[in-house]
RNA sequence: GCCCAUGUAGCUCAGGGGUAGAGCACUUCCUUGGUAAGGAAGAGGUCACCGGUUCAAUCCCGGUCAUGGGCUCCA
């Protein structure tokens, strides 16, 4: 968000020389402070910085009177080459350990990019004979640069956030404490940028779905636990609704597994061997450990093993909106983003080797239906494959984990749609592909996840007799394009801003009759539109009365607020001819139409699953 | 888990060492009103929890729990 579409060269290098007077500013007020690093971001900058005791958050305020004192003085960014080996002693003098650190990866390999995501450009050129110094007042910095000649050219920035970071990235690592800003060439972005993030604020799920009444959380059911609201379980149901209709067509058939399990079957699985961390402690029944299950897969091998199976019957694509059970990190827990408990859009496909790309793409194709669905727009895959120097993070098989890839490349390249790599990322069991969607708010998330695995086979004795009745091993594709539905109705929410198409809105129209006299006719509207048969994943139109003693005006405000999508104001005109006044939420009043025009209306909004006028992002 | 911040009525928030305040919501009464807030009255809080300092703590200090912004991790 905020961030332009091309920043210009005299931005990015404004930004990062904001980040520098920013450091110098807090070298001055902590002449023991020591930095990381600090490039320039999408919307200005940061530095990670280390000082005695810690920076607090109304510190922000005099380091930033401190930089405005700096730029007003002009001071300057004095570029100077200088021999790594001196540059390491400067750096050891000016006691900087990580600046030494960075000095040294330098020397030894070239580059200090940690990974490709993390490559901080900022800091040297290719040559490894000398390294440029940047000095900003006191303050002395490895950097490749360009820098502004003086801070007198900088324009306008604010100081807005202080976290921790840890070093490098690596959690093992020291945590220094990182200082965001925002950094713009002129009083009007920067204003606006600030603007913008006050409006994501009004769209963020955990606030829309307070004032919607959709969630809520209680401390004494516990952190990450969502109780779901009954408007929020309407969402839920039309979503479910919707993915049985669609998996139907794709030929999934629906399966019911259990919660807890006994321990025999997660080691089977290599859950335990792989990702105990993530599971929660286990409890004992009758002298054998059960644990909560994490994923569903175990449970649909299970199923898929119950009974000999022919290659006649495969694909088998067993569906379940299974709840699984994570240990998630307490600082990671956000709303219904990221849960200790979830429900998954969780399916298996197994297939013969040479069905598995079909399979795949098949798959792919129906995210891609999702997203049509939602006008999800802003989307790719990240494909994650495993580092096969480090292949006993996973199932150590490298043969089979680059047929598997094979598979899923052709796949994607079939596809079509836009897709990323990664190393390292893969899951223990197969490389998956993660459809990353950007919310509205501008946080990018992973909201569905898919997995080729080769591994269930064996550890499973996943097997379908072939043409010459012999056991030949099925390939299982793990695939949830609805993520899960809490984070899917979450990234929902801030999508739509609450105000939900009308075929998702928990309540899809309210009735408002101006006087008492008018309660019977608002009641005949209300049974026509139940009788209209119109399907709905709750069954029936979700239609209600506004039968309290509030004037129509307050009624009308009062829907509004709700985001319902439809009001009928009735009253003495509507009775008699048998209309209803029809204003929609955006505030556009459609008149009077008759009360069988309206219903069609909404039978063709709800079938179609017809989008909104989305509001501005 | 880690760094920083926050926790006062159902919600949004003000206050501040001497047993608590507003608006909205809620209840009751009056009002039967034509497209975003009609009027009046009332009820509602161990100021997150536990300890400490103090004659006195909601306020100061420590701890715990929870929430938020980040880091790590992830659907």
């Amino acid at each position: 968000m905020c961030n332009e579409e091309q920043p210009d060269s005299f931005i990015h290098m404004m930004r990062h020389s904001t980040a520098h007077l920013m450091a110098a500013a807090i070298l001055k007020l902590w002449p023991e402070a020591r930095f990381g690093v600090g490039p320039s971001t999408d919307n200005g900058f940061f530095y990670d910085i280390e000082v005695p005791g810690n920076i607090k958050e109304e510190d922000l305020n005099r380091i930033e009177q401190k930089m405005r004192s700096l730029k007003k003085h002009k001071v300057t960014f004095e570029r100077s080459e200088i021999g790594i080996d001196d540059a390491i002693a400067q750096m050891e003098a000016l006691n900087q350990p990580y600046k030494v650190e960075l000095l040294n990866l330098l020397k030894d390999q070239g580059t200090t990019a940690i990974s490709k995501e993390l490559e901080d450009d900022n800091l040297a050129e290719g040559d490894l004979e000398s390294v440029s110094f940047y000095k900003t007042g006191d303050f002395v910095d490895l950097c490749r640069g360009p820098h502004l000649d003086h801070a007198g050219y900088i324009r306008h920035f604010k100081l807005i956030k202080l976290a921790g970071a840890y070093w490098r990235g690596n959690e093992k690592n020291p945590q220094l404490q990182r200082i965001y800003g925002l950094a713009f060439k002129t009083k009007d972005e920067l204003d606006k940028c600030i603007w913008e993030m006050e409006q994501a604020k009004l769209r963020d799920h955990r606030r829309v779905g307070k004032e919607m009444s959709l969630f809520t959380f209680n401390d004494d059911v516990g952190r990450g636990l969502p109780l779901w609201l009954p408007n929020g379980v309407i969402i839920r149901d039309e979503l479910e609704h919707l993915a049985r209709l669609e998996e139907a067509k794709d030929g999934y058939e629906r399966v019911v597994t259990p919660h807890i399990t006994k321990e025999d079957l997660f080691y089977r699985s290599g859950h335990l061997p792989f990702y105990k961390d993530d599971m929660y402690a286990p409890m004992d029944i009758d002298g054998d450990n059960y644990y909560l299950k994490p994923m569903n897969c175990p449970h649909h091998h299970m199923i898929y093993g119950h009974r000999p199976r022919s290659y006649k019957e495969l694909p088998v694509r067993l569906a379940e909106y299974g709840v699984v059970y994570r240990y998630e990190d307490s600082g990671s827990l956000s709303g219904l983003m990221r849960t200790r408990g979830f429900c998954q859009n969780d399916a298996h496909i197994y297939c013969r080797f040479d069905q598995a790309k079909d399979e795949f793409l098949r798959v792919m194709r129906l995210h891609a239906r999702y997203y049509d669905l939602f006008d999800i727009k802003d989307y790719h895959m990240l494909f994650a494959k495993p580092d096969m120097n480090k292949l006993d993070k996973y199932v150590d098989e490298p043969e089979k984990w680059r047929a598997a890839m094979d598979v899923i490349v052709q796949a994607m390249e079939e596809s079509g749609y836009p897709y990323r790599e990664e190393e390292g990322e893969a899951a223990f069991y197969g490389p998956k592909v993660d459809f990353m969607i950007k919310s509205a708010i501008g946080n990018q998330y992973a909201i569905s996840t898919n997995q080729l695995d080769f591994l269930a086979t064996d550890r499973f004795n996943l097997t379908y007799k072939n043409e010459d009745d012999v056991d030949s091993p099925v390939y299982v594709i793990h695939r949830a394009p609805l993520g899960s539905h809490e984070r899917f109705v979450a990234f929902l929410i801030e999508h739509f801003g609450g105000a939900f198409p009308v075929w998702l809105a928990p309540i899809q129209v309210v009735i408002i009759p101006i006087a008492d006299r008018h309660m019977d006719y608002a009641h005949k509207v209300q049974d026509a539109l139940f009788g209209a048969g119109i399907p709905t994943g709750t069954g029936t139109v979700r239609v209600k009365i506004d039968d309290g003693r509030d004037r129509m005006g307050k009624k009308i405000r009062n829907a509004q607020m709700q985001k319902i999508p439809y009001m009928l104001v009735v009253g003495d005109k509507e009775a008699e001819a048998g209309k209803v006044a029809v204003r929609q939420r955006a505030g556009e009043d459609l008149g009077a139409m008759d009360l069988s025009a309206f219903i069609d209306r909404l039978r063709i909004e709800v079938t179609t699953r017809k989008m909104p006028e989305m509001p501005e992002a």
